[in-house]
DNA sequence: CTGAAAGCGCTTACAG
DNA sequence: CTGAAAGCGCTTACAG
């Protein structure tokens, strides 16, 4: 094994002192540096391919330009991972690192890890990318103002949290669709939401009705999927068809369809042709499509994330990409010292591209 | 901002010196400490919550306790993500935190950026699952061999590197499902490969020959997809439907499908039903059936990342999940000092869960 | 324009 | 059983 070459080397190499070469190689302002001095540097320093321990610097200069992405969801959801590639791709343009943290709780220290390995200097800043708007707890929340840390929360619909937010504009986007299946469907608007009660699907619900308010002449019918149904990875795999090996589970299926068929066909029976069916999560369209296969539907949904070509005729397509970038942007502020800001970024309703239907083979 | 609580504090607290609250935090062996003074270090530490600065211990110590993974394709690409996922869960359970590293070439020092940060002292290992068997360059292995860096290279197909392999069996997957399909159809199997050439399709069109091979009665066509689409993100998107919004590009579509179906549409011709039509890459499934979709076919996938329910009829399933855990434990053991192993997984063959085929309506 | 010195917060022989 | 001391490799006032 080589041995390391540190600033020391390429100082003597140069015929400086480190500190020099840290001058140089850092180009610290309101250093006068000879333009002759700064060559022998450069020089040897590429002569001798240095590279700058981050260890050291990290000590000295307390900061490690490495920042933390918090996921308590799989990252084979496509949200997250777009999410993520959003949020490299802006990191690395600056000069930051991406290191992935879980959310669990860490012995230790007491605080969740992302925490832990903040305090330990790894990384510069938080990024929160957790799931259905849980915010981080209290005890996590005090840690953070406490210690100034530089951290942005995505989708957890807080108030004033002290940190900067990102959110998503769920009320407005359902408004839209909703909107635009009513104006297009025959009489009635089926809407599926989970039983699952949290912010986000309350705005949705919101959104819808404030649409259905505009419609007098048409009908509103709201069912919920049953709760067996929701919120797990486990049952979001099931239909979404990205199991680990592990997680398939083929026994579950036909209680878990049967459940919701009892469940929902009920309220569906009022549904003739051309009236529409709109639903929370795109992953339910083909089902909920296949219920009522005898009459054909519009079909809407208000959380897509592209997954595949036969969604809905109209969605709400979820602007992981551009979300990742906006987060990663207010961290990037918050790292640069600026007060904490809130977002709220728009989903944009879209139409399904009818040019790729033939794909879908008869 | 509290004041960041040292290893001195802790030492203060407990009446001891900083030198025995490093002993007993990192339970040195062959250091006796008497149970009352570790008692009180510990509570102390606990009261006083303090967390070792990892910068301080990596300079010291010379490892940083992360190690690094090197992507070059989308995050949203299922295999690489499925894979990152298998990653992350050995790592972490092992101590060990993640950093995502690109394969840029970075100016600085020469070194594409993931051997930067090495040798920044950044990370203490390295796991390269990089594309289509394009292992690290001359340059950055001679790096890694000279810096006796702990790596590991997945699908890179190559002999004797000099690190730690994991690789997966091409020809025999290939075998296995053309084996399954050739015994199944009427009498011709026609096999679409890329006119990309590289070891891993050359293995799998040997083990589709290898299979027609013990069916003298029956008849191997082999067709080539068109190189535009091949290879490309841009092109695996577009059928896949992971677009990034910046990625979707409709007007591409029709000169792409007609180029296709120009190439393929004629060798095609001689499939009647009954017979099979085997693709490299399952996203050319649902195309392929289409272009005839006049007579019932049996389909099949050498590379089926479970996208979706719609796939062929027979696949291989590509081991990401497991291919990750296996390279976080190739790296785990190159970490703790063992010499390099190479791995080669199989892919196994499955058949289509026909269960939910209802969920495609006609 | 450049250098000597201190110090970031740990760990690690070594001494007793 | 525990501590004094050195040192990991940088950066940063400060001095000249």
């Amino acid at each position: 094994m080589r041995k390391r070459v540190t600033a020391r080397d390429v100082a003597e190499a140069a015929g400086v002192t480190a500190t020099t070469v840290s001058y140089v190689l850092n180009n610290v302002p309101n250093q006068t540096i000879s333009p002759e001095t700064r060559q022998r540097v450069l020089q040897a320093a590429k002569a001798l391919k240095y590279v700058p321990n981050v260890a050291a610097r990290s000590l000295r200069s307390r900061q490690s330009l490495c920042v933390g992405v918090v996921l308590k969801k799989n990252l084979t959801h496509p949200r997250f991972n777009q999410m993520l590639q959003g949020v490299q791709q802006t990191l690395n343009a600056n000069g930051y690192n991406l290191m992935l943290c879980g959310a669990h709780k860490k012995t230790e220290s007491g605080y969740p890890d992302y925490l832990h390995i903040y305090l330990e200097q790894r990384i510069d800043g938080i990024l929160f990318l957790a799931e259905e708007n849980h915010p981080p707890d209290a005890a996590a929340k005090q840690c953070i103002l406490e210690n100034h840390i530089p951290f942005v929360a995505f989708d957890c619909q807080e108030q004033a949290p002290g940190y900067s937010t990102v959110d998503l504009d769920y009320e407005e986007s359902a408004f839209t669709v909703a909107q635009t299946m009513l104006s297009r469907c025959r009489k009635t608007l089926f809407y599926v939401r989970p039983t699952l009660s949290n912010a986000q699907e309350s705005k949705r619900e919101a959104g819808v009705r404030r649409a259905a308010a505009q419609f007098p002449q048409k009908q509103l019918i709201v069912g919920k999927m049953p709760a067996s149904y929701q919120s797990t990875d486990e049952a979001d795999q099931l239909l979404r068809g990205f199991p680990n090996a592990s997680m398939q589970n083929p026994s579950l299926r036909p209680a878990f369809f049967k459940e919701v068929e009892t469940l929902l066909l009920p309220m569906m029976e009022c549904l003739e042709p051309g009236d529409a069916i709109l639903s929370s999560w795109a992953t339910w369209t083909r089902f909920l499509r296949w219920l009522r296969r005898d009459v054909p539907l519009i079909t809407g949904e208000l959380a897509n994330n592209g997954e595949d070509f036969s969604g809905g005729d109209i969605y709400a397509r979820m602007p992981n990409f551009q979300a990742g970038q906006c987060c990663a942007q207010l961290l990037l502020r918050a790292l640069a010292g600026n007060a904490p800001e809130s977002r709220v970024l728009s989903i944009p309703c879209m139409e399904r591209d009818r040019s790729l239907d033939w794909l879908f083979i008869p």
